[in-house]
Formats: structure tokens, C-alpha cells, sequence
DNA sequence: CGTAATCCTTCCAGCAACTGGAGTGTCAAG
DNA sequence: CTTGACACTCCAGTTGCTGGAAGGATTACG
């Protein structure tokens, strides 16, 4: 027969915590079945959806983005165009990120460089936050 | 005499929401005065306030960095020891998150690149999240 | 058989940093 | 005098969990 585990066991196999898949379930990501005492009973194809929740939320896809790929995932009909579709535009969402941090870094790293980090008051950090040279 | 805007004002100056500012007087960020008829009144300090938390914001530190900032900022005897260490430590945070949108989008690419996107349901990103090549 | 440890359950509250909306008040212009 | 743009407060929601309280179930040990 197949795989049935309690919760403990479903966040061991799949890294997850307990809260965590509570709230999966509260939001309607897993539909574990209960035993007679109320306990939440995962089998293999709900260890499954978790394990793939866990991957997608690790590269960065929303909980929404899991959901709609737990669908394309469970949809023997599915195009891997979908599929395709959400990821590429995940990539951008990405890139843009990225781009933004690595924006940041320049800026700050710049001003760290600048600031002499010493005893002083004056600091080239502050007057940039505070505009003294406002363009 | 000094500038003594509205709210909306304070908004236009500085290109924070209305709403936002209101938030950061309600955290103690910022404690314009009020008028008779009970509206904020922003003069030009509290403008400088609000400025420099946009800026911080958009530098990606957190509400509690900006605070600690502003301490600085408002403190004549700071060192820019203090300064320099919170914006070292704000840049080894961002170095950190680009470098982990840096793997995803590699992933990511990756698993893209690879995906027919034709109407086939066969499609290796669903494949690599449902580990079907379990490693 | 008692009890202690480790599960399990539900529900409520909170984090960050806002954002939206309801409901109401104020003020200046035409 | 009414319309419109502003102002106010307060409550609720967002995302993705995380923590805790209060209680029930199960297992292991002596």
C-alpha cells in the first residue's frame, strides 16, 4: 500500500515546517484526509505536492505562482507552454530584482567607500540620505 | 519664516504616498504639529525627516535601519563609525539576496531553456518540481 | 496504573510596511 | 450653495508565514 504519514513525518520528508503545511492546507494548496482522531494523514501524492510547494517557493515562485503551477502539475492536459509562460515571466520578475540590489549595492558600497568610519560626526553617508548636496 | 506644508504637500515634496506618511508619523518616525482644525502641519524639518526616509527606503533598509539613521542624522555627536558599520552591514544583506535571485534565475533559465513550450504536456520545469529525477 | 514526553488539534495574534476603504469634517472656488 | 479637493480617524487586508495558548491523543517507562 501506499505512503501515509502524520505531519511531523510530511515536514521531515519534504523540509517543510509543521505551521507551514497547516497553512498550506488552510489555504487550500494540500487536501490531506483525517483519521478517526482528527490527526491529518499525508499520503505519497500530498507528500508529493508538498515537496514540489517546497522547490517552487525556494526559486522565488509566489504561492499563487505555486498554485497555478500545482494545477498545470496535476493536468495531464496541460502545455508545457503554461508552464513555460510562468516561468519566463517568474525570470523577469527576477531580473528586475536583481537589477534593483545591484543598483543599491553601487550606491551604498560608494558611500561606504567614502566615509572615513571614524570618531567624527561628518559622514558621507547621513548627507547623502539628508539631501545637504540636493540636486 | 520657514515652510509649513500640508500633507499632500509633504507628499509632492518628497514622492511618498499620503498614506505612507501618515504610517510613518503613526511609528514615531516623524511628529509634524497640528493646526486648529486638527490637519498636519509639515515644516521644513519634518520635510527633511520624511526625504531622507524615501531615500533610505529606496536603499532598500529596512523602517528600523532608517530609524537607527535618523538617530544619527539628528545626533551632532554620532560617529561615522556608526553610520559606516549599519551601511556595511545593509550591503552584505543585499550582496546576500543577489546572490540567491542570482541561483534561482539560473535554475530557472535553465529549466526554461529547456522546455519545448509547444502544446505537449511533457515539460521539464513541472518535471524538476515534482522531482521526478529525485536525486 | 500513573505520569511524562512527545505528539496532535484549533484558534488567536503578530511580523513588515504599507494600502484600501468607509465614514465624516473642512475649506476654497464658482 | 453646492461641488470638488482636500483633510481626519479607524478598521481591515495584503504575503507568507510564525509564535503561543489551551487542550486532547498516543507512546514509553517504571
Amino acid at each position: 500500500m501506499s505512503l501515509a504519514v502524520s505531519i511531523k513525518e510530511a515536514a521531515d520528508l519534504t523540509g517543510l515546517p509543521v505551521k507551514t503545511i497547516r497553512y498550506y492546507e488552510d489555504i487550500g494548496l494540500v487536501a490531506p484526509v483525517r483519521a478517526a482522531n482528527g490527526y491529518r494523514i499525508f499520503h505519497e501524492n500530498d507528500v508529493h505536492k508538498l515537496k514540489f510547494l517546497a522547490r517552487g517557493r525556494s526559486l522565488g515562485f509566489t504561492i499563487e505562482n505555486c498554485r497555478n503551477l500545482l494545477a498545470l502539475y496535476s493536468n495531464k492536459n496541460r502545455a508545457s507552454s503554461d508552464v513555460k509562460r510562468i516561468a519566463k515571466e517568474h525570470v523577469s520578475v527576477i531580473d528586475t530584482k536583481i537589477e534593483e540590489l545591484q543598483s543599491m549595492r553601487e550606491t551604498l558600497a560608494h558611500l561606504v567607500a567614502t566615509c572615513a568610519g571614524d570618531d567624527r560626526p561628518d559622514c558621507p553617508i547621513i548627507n547623502e540620505l539628508s539631501s545637504v548636496g540636493e540636486q
